[in-house]
DNA sequence: CTGAAAGCGCTAACAA
DNA sequence: TTGTTAGCGCTTTCAG
């Protein structure tokens, strides 16, 4: 018999039924510190809820300048940790009394832009953005800062810019990471990255170089694309010094890494070691990609970002400063997990 | 000097600096067909551009009551075809003008309730949702849908109701698939599925049960979690007949399959033939996982859901139906692709 | 052709 | 303690 629409039904429906001011109305339903007749304030809430009365969120904006909303803008939804990033979030968030606006810039500047701006129409009341090419918006994000929405970037951050970030501590990740390899017993080691760099990947660089001695001629970057990285690391192979060990910037580079594995017989982790941020994708149907798998022939260690605790703090900075804008916090850096065997 | 949101200027701003009504500037902005001399239109849109206008869509929803937003729901965002769904659909509606608010049912129908509301509240102009619990907010749906919200249901479908519906023609690919099976030589043919039905699975099990005999005894069902299909697997496989094959509802049983296989020493697909829907995740680093997957011996095909032409129909139907509300579209059941080594 | 004015549903300042 | 009222920014009649 419930009834969540029905003629959208409004404030002053109430108010009729009750016999009250749709001020009333209003106090009671936002409990408001007003005092009032408690029978009354009873009553309110009571038909309030039997008519299944739902705010008009348009009015409620439009008069508040918020919206109950937060933006999320990421490169790519499916990518990486975000999908996981991105659920728990929205769980988070919409417990909190918030939705959310979720968008895939394509790490695109000019696709962000607009998706930005579509979102301050709306007057999200926060943004959690993942900014495309390495922060190349990063004016607009500031201006839309100082327009009173307020921004977090997660998973990257922008030096030089004093937006509240969450991210991995992914320096220590990959420091730890590449001791391990080295605790393997790995002798030459290869860093495998991708071509276009920003603060988080160099974070991961910078890591690995702390941990061991990393030849200039040991590290790779190319496209984070298949066959770009099979190409790029065919060489490598060949002549590949015993006892090596490679690390992945992304694991999202695995499978280029395998097929030139498989290209020159190299198995893994038997005569290549290797460690690599992010769960790493494998399918199963094609009969290339599985003759790629077949080199793994050990289990892998794999740099897992704690989005869990990620999400869980980037919530709590969004609700707590939109519900008291003094709250203060301190840019965080979570600490990945070694998933070890 | 773009300046996006410098205190929100509005159409009276824009008038103001031409001087002209805000009717006018609003008519011209919305390319209404009403005739204005054409400098001043032009006039009009220079600076709305030039002063990085943005109508407030909180006013604009207030007025017309659409908000240019879609609402999509569904269980999980993270699991089986879902992220890529969501992605494109998102892409897709946005060049549309429209944004999207993703939400995650937890397939939880008072969950699902929940949001539902929330995006009702907001009046959103459509929604695409994967109804929780098989259907159990059908009610709701059917009224919000004669409240003159566009309903569509994604990926399910639910009989009985009159909702558009876009989703896989989930029995001509088992049948398919199972046939393959056949075709590979099976003879004893089993089904894992899970325990809680609803017509998109049963679809599966009769298309399976189309193309080949299928014993009461070899219909496997159990919750979708690793250990549970573990257990339930492993007196089966244990006195598996020669010339086996199984039929995965959804590859997210494979997990729980090749632990069993590892336990009783079966190789996939040497001694178990094997197929499934949607896409297999497989993890790498831990010792035990590792095991279950070298039980893989060689590439496995897999059903894969055409989610790109499903999220171009969802949009499609959402994005036009709106516009024109008298078009007419068809439920749509888009043929799955069947992934062969 | 163009502009003034009403009002969408809600909140908040002000009267009573 | 309560009710009346004036907008929020936009669209849309309806006069001019």
């Amino acid at each position: 018999m419930s009834s969540i629409d029905a003629g959208p039904l409004g404030l002053k429906d109430i108010a009729g039924k009750v016999g009250v001011s749709t001020t009333a109305v209003s106090n009671v339903l936002n409990n408001k510190p007003i005092r009032i007749g408690d029978a009354k304030r009873r009553l309110i809430l009571h038909t309030a809820r039997a008519l299944h009365y739902r705010p008009n969120l348009a009015a409620c904006s439009l008069k508040s300048k918020k919206a109950r909303a937060i933006g999320i803008v990421v490169p790519d939804m499916t990518t990486l940790h975000y999908p996981e990033l991105i659920r728990r979030l929205e769980v988070a968030l919409f417990s909190n009394g918030y939705q959310t606006l979720i968008c895939n810039s394509q790490d695109d500047g000019a696709c962000e832009r607009e998706h930005l701006a579509a979102l301050c129409s709306r007057f999200v009341d926060g943004l959690a953005v993942v900014p495309a090419e390495g922060g190349i918006n990063a004016p607009l994000l500031r201006r839309i800062a100082n327009s009173g929405t307020l921004v977090l970037c997660v998973d990257i951050y922008l030096p030089k810019e004093r937006f509240h970030y969450v991210t991995t501590d992914g320096r220590a990740a990959a420091r730890e990471g590449a001791l391990w390899l080295v605790n393997a017993g790995v002798k030459k080691l290869y860093y495998l990255g991708e071509r276009r760099r920003h603060p988080v990947l160099d974070d991961r660089l910078g890591g690995v170089a702390d941990a061991a001695r990393l030849d200039p001629d040991a590290i790779l970057l190319c496209p984070p694309v298949r066959e770009h990285v099979h190409e790029r690391l065919l060489p490598v192979l060949r002549r590949l010094p015993a006892g090596s060990g490679i690390f992945l910037e992304s694991n999202r580079l695995l499978p280029g890494l395998l097929d030139a594995a498989r290209d020159t017989g190299v198995t893994l982790p038997g005569r290549l070691r290797v460690i690599g941020f992010d769960p790493p994708v494998l399918t199963i149907h094609r009969a290339k990609d599985f003759s790629s798998w077949r080199m793994l022939t050990g289990p892998v260690p794999v740099i897992r970002q704690d989005v869990a605790t990620m999400a869980d703090h980037a919530a709590e900075y969004l609700t707590v400063t939109l519900a008291n804008p003094s709250a203060r916090f301190v840019p965080v850096r979570v600490a990945a997990e070694l998933c070890l065997p």
